[in-house]
DNA sequence: CATGAATGAGCCTTCATTCAT
DNA sequence: TATGAATGAAGGCTCATTCAT
């Protein structure tokens, strides 16, 4: 009120920045239990105090690492997708996502940094919800995409909408995992296509058979 | 002293078997990390040095314990299967394994141990070989339905049979890795056995599209 | 930007006034080293910066809290002391006094801000010099009653007056520490009376043996 | 079994000492919160690893410390009473105690060890109860006296036994809390002599008046 | 083979205080 | 006066592995 706090404000969201960035670079190269907070602070050239100062604790700050970056991962699909016309095929644009999925994790993420989530992910270090909220942007693309094929009769299912959206994430996952655990001799992108046409297919011809039981 | 090796070696064996268990025992209830050497030689009623006699290192007990686990289940999947004719028809026999598969994770192995194994796998913690060696007992039964169901037409795919023997297993541990992740709202077999009638419908119907470009 | 002397008079001794409160009730739940200065400041809504411009440290502030509360207890007890006749026994006023001493320790100070300084004191976490001092208001009061019960035969001893005044209080914060670390099971008015009783017991008859060597 | 394990024993006892009487030394100087585990281990002369091999943890070591300190006091009180013939006058026997309390805790035990107990007592820092105990050999020393001076007539209260008892000890209590907070201006024996003398008066001499309501 | 003491690096978090604005 | 970012030392505890006996 009485000073003006805003260069004091840049001063400290340099510093949370320096801090951000140093994290954000560690852990694409290393997991979450590897990196220290004392590497992370001496990289941003800041105190160990100030560490705390921005962020609550290691977990909070890996938490909003991860979710700026699921954030911007969605944002880029999603404005990837109102590049189409609202008349494509489900099957293109469905083929297009995942190929644009496997560009983002492949080349914007990267190896380390996917890998240092999943691992997050199931040892439960930090809360993930972000990932997996069945609210994130993702599953409504999907959902979107699947609705409209449906609709128009190019996609058929008797099962419910909500069920193949998590199908198709649970597809991801399964592929993102594989090459997690397989890189570099898994080839995402090519891997993931070949793996959803084969879904799609399934998608599309809803014989009988998904009547027989097991 | 008289020297008996022959007791010596009961003596030892003894030893290592009781390392052993307890720490089958606490891996199926808490993860690598949290599961300390000491814990282990407590539960055995051992000494450490015993354990650095009888295993190299806590990765190498580790590694020993999910080679067994993996070879128990491929036997099991393998005895099941011959309990059917082979002229069951491919998706039958597919969704069978599925269902079995579900059966012996969930019930036979269980989460905690399975998490386990899926978060040591993804955190370099151990060499997790044994579990996605393509050579597994487990792809060769994939593909050996495969193989029929294609040569007796009931199945068509362009893609090579390895190719698809992979994906199979692939979408098993994304969706092993999403029950994971999920429990306990996550239903396994259920999901299971849903999902893959999707793909096998993709496998079992070829439309052209699959030549498409995306 | 006119400077009013006044308004910022208040505004200080305002924010003064919350950093003070907040203290005493944070005080009043946990010790010393358990209450930061930035609960402090949080509870009392201003900035770290201004608990430094009232107090020069930690210290400092709980110096003053208890300096107050002894001050204000001491009140208690002379304002409870008027009440009666100067003309009471002497033992009557001693046991009224205690009695009127447990309650205010139990219901006005309450157990844990009593054990706060009980633990203060004995740390040297903060210079407790206002509860010790000898010039204590409290001093005065019990040394006045003894003073009387001697002039006037009641109560006898070959002991100095100053020696048995200190004496009682020693024994009250036996007592008080006693009830500090028994506490729950610990009933303070009631140990604090059976006790009086007896040391009024040993003012009042002093024997002869009081000349004797141990 | 295979060997004599002696040695190996002596040499843990002997590490297992060197850290106890670190400890001891500098618990002796500084309160538990001041000394840490680093300085012990330093001052030792052993590794970190070591002090968690002999202790489970700090608090630990202390309780160690303070229980085996009580122990040995008690010890000393027991054995310097046996040296009193059994027809000793009560109030004689009561007084050489404290007099032997006194030069215990000043002499043997010493200010600021003592300090460090009645600190750690009421600060919950470690679990005192072994001090408190009820069951303390010097409980029951204290009420054997009573008993036998109740039953030959030289003392007299209407109180139970228990409860006198429990009213020395804290009346002790009260003194060395006195002691601990005004040293070294505090004469521990000299008071602890008048005090008790006092209290005795106030035991043997039980007049109608405690029938009185305050 | 069995034992278990010893190691020592490593980690996250807390906190009173300072000071430029 | 008020602010709040920055500091940096301190501290308890875990754990895989080694090695002399």
């Amino acid at each position: 009120m009485v000073y003006n706090g805003t260069n004091r404000k840049r001063l400290a969201e340099n510093t949370r920045q320096k801090i951000y960035d140093s994290a954000m670079h560690l852990f694409s190269t290393k997991s979450f239990n590897k990196v220290s907070v004392d590497s992370i602070v001496e990289m941003a050239g800041v105190s160990k105090g100030s560490f705390y100062v921005h962020f609550p604790s290691k977990s909070a700050l890996v938490n909003a690492l991860i979710s700026d970056q699921v954030q911007s991962a969605d944002t880029d699909y999603t404005l990837f997708l109102e590049s189409f016309s609202d008349d494509a095929p489900a099957e293109d644009l469905l083929l297009a996502l995942i190929g644009k999925i496997a560009d983002v994790v492949v080349d914007k993420i990267g190896y380390d940094k996917m890998k240092t989530v999943y691992k997050a992910q199931i040892a439960d270090d930090v809360d993930t919800q972000t990932v997996t909220n069945y609210n994130r942007a993702i599953y409504k693309l999907f959902s979107d995409i699947l609705e409209r094929g449906i609709k128009r009769g190019e996609l058929n299912s008797s099962l419910p909408l909500e069920l193949l959206t998590r199908h198709l994430m649970m597809a991801i996952r399964g592929i993102t995992y594989e090459w997690c655990i397989r890189s570099p001799e898994f080839n995402y992108k090519e891997e993931a296509l070949q793996y959803f046409k084969l879904l799609i297919e399934g998608l599309r011809n809803p014989s009988l058979s998904s009547n027989r039981q097991m």
